[in-house]
DNA sequence: ATTGGTTTTTGATCTACATCAAGGCGCCGC
DNA sequence: GCGGCGCCTTGATGTAGATCAAAAACCAAT
């Protein structure tokens, strides 16, 4: 049977433009906390492939992702390229205490942010332990995810790389908003196979290769440009390599 | 002229068995604070190769790596290990609000921990907010430091790999205990080469021959079983791959 | 419909690292 | 001194994935 672990907290959906997500610690914020966010807080769209800041670049905000998807990379000084962040709708960019992005941001796709400046950001932090207590919480879930993703990168085959992140992605959507209508799973792989090689540590042609190689076992099937169905998610899983049990990390 | 940068804040040596390791923000303890500390800690000792805990076991403290060096790692079901943290003196273990420890946590030499509590630790935690303040940064530059490792393990060369680990323990070692004598460089790196191949996402036997070349080439000196000597650091360096500049991260 | 740009697929070949297999070296106990 | 055990090194060979190259698919604009 087909069931998906959702991996993650399901997020309140009306709240991604709040830097603290979970709705049961928004429930906390008290209204004048919520009103200084409203007066320091501002949109920025971004669209598909444009850069959001440069490693090393001033970064005076914070921010959530309101729609869309937006990647942190680094690269090397001979252009090799490795993306160190994932984010999708709800997540977390941003530092505080730090004057200048480590990495370079890059929407990934059409791109929805909700900025806070960060000073006032920073001092709000200060003043209401709640807000630091989350984001902490935030942090110490991003720190797994790259924990599991170092797995990703230094031990699993091409084909289980590949594996893995279309599970990871259809994980997310699915909590985020996709229904799994029985058994089979629809959503949208809404990444580059170029952006997918620099998730996985791959070349794009390998990506290319290993999702051919999928499609023609029947593990996925492709749907137009870029919707992806998934048969027997279950079965997919089983190419990831990862233990079928342990499941409780975003 | 060789010139280490700490990439750390240098944190106080006698210290390392308060969670909240650096100096400043240990200052900032109460003194009933640093008493409940003393009543919640006791110390653990492990030989080379024990394991502290096991993934998936129940893990009811929180710690601080007192002398010796521990790490965090995944195992996938046919056996296939990658290294996900590695512990120091002064680092620190353990997720708040977690019941079970999600990897292997192993004395990779004679340990020993400084370990608290969880529960009153984490009660300590919720009333003094510095304390949580501290716990995010500490997880803040722990996330930059996997980060950095996840490009390792993406887009590195074996050599590469070598040359980093090296570089980075050579770092570490620096700016807690061992002087820079103008321009060389004396420390223990005392990992074994699976240990090393685990960090590094390669094979024993790649780790043993890079180790050999660089050698060959005079990049590092082997003195008895682990003492290693960087005649050169920024000449090692360069064949991290890295941007020269860039260097605040651990 | 035609053009031109971007992304993807597929093929042929190459190579860095893995794998398999011996030895070597230091260390401890007898 | 001598065997045994844990590490480490080195060699021979295999292979997954990189690299180089070209064609195909897709999409938007004229």
């Amino acid at each position: 049977m087909t069931r998906i672990a959702p991996k993650i907290q399901p997020y309140s959906q009306d709240c991604n433009d709040c830097p603290i997500r979970h709705r049961a610690v928004c429930a906390r914020c008290e209204s004048d906390e919520l009103e200084l966010l409203e007066q320091i807080k501002y949109y920025r769209s971004f669209e598909a492939g444009q850069t959001v800041v440069w490693a090393g670049d001033r970064m005076d905000f914070v921010a959530s992702v309101v729609t869309g998807i937006a990647t942190l990379s680094q690269t090397m000084e001979d252009g090799r390229r490795q993306m160190v962040g994932l984010l999708l709708p709800s997540d977390f960019v941003g530092r505080p205490g730090r004057e200048t992005s480590a990495y370079d941001v890059t929407a990934a796709t059409d791109l929805v942010m909700c900025c806070f400046r960060k000073k006032p950001f920073e001092e709000m932090m200060f003043r209401t332990p709640h807000i630091g207590q989350r984001l902490l919480e935030m942090t110490l879930d991003e720190l797994d995810a790259a924990r599991e993703w170092m797995l990703l990168l230094g031990r699993k085959t091409a084909r289980e790389k590949i594996a893995s992140l279309v599970c990871i992605i259809a994980r997310r959507d699915a909590s985020l908003q996709l229904q799994a209508s029985d058994g089979e799973l629809r959503f949208d792989l809404p990444l580059t196979r170029e952006a997918m090689s620099e998730y996985l540590g791959l070349t794009l042609e390998t990506v290319s290769r290993q999702m051919s190689a999928l499609r023609k076992e029947g593990l996925i099937v492709t749907e137009g440009k870029r919707q992806i169905v998934i048969p027997d998610f279950d079965r997919l899983l089983e190419e990831t390599g990862d233990d079928s049990d342990g499941g409780f990390l975003v």
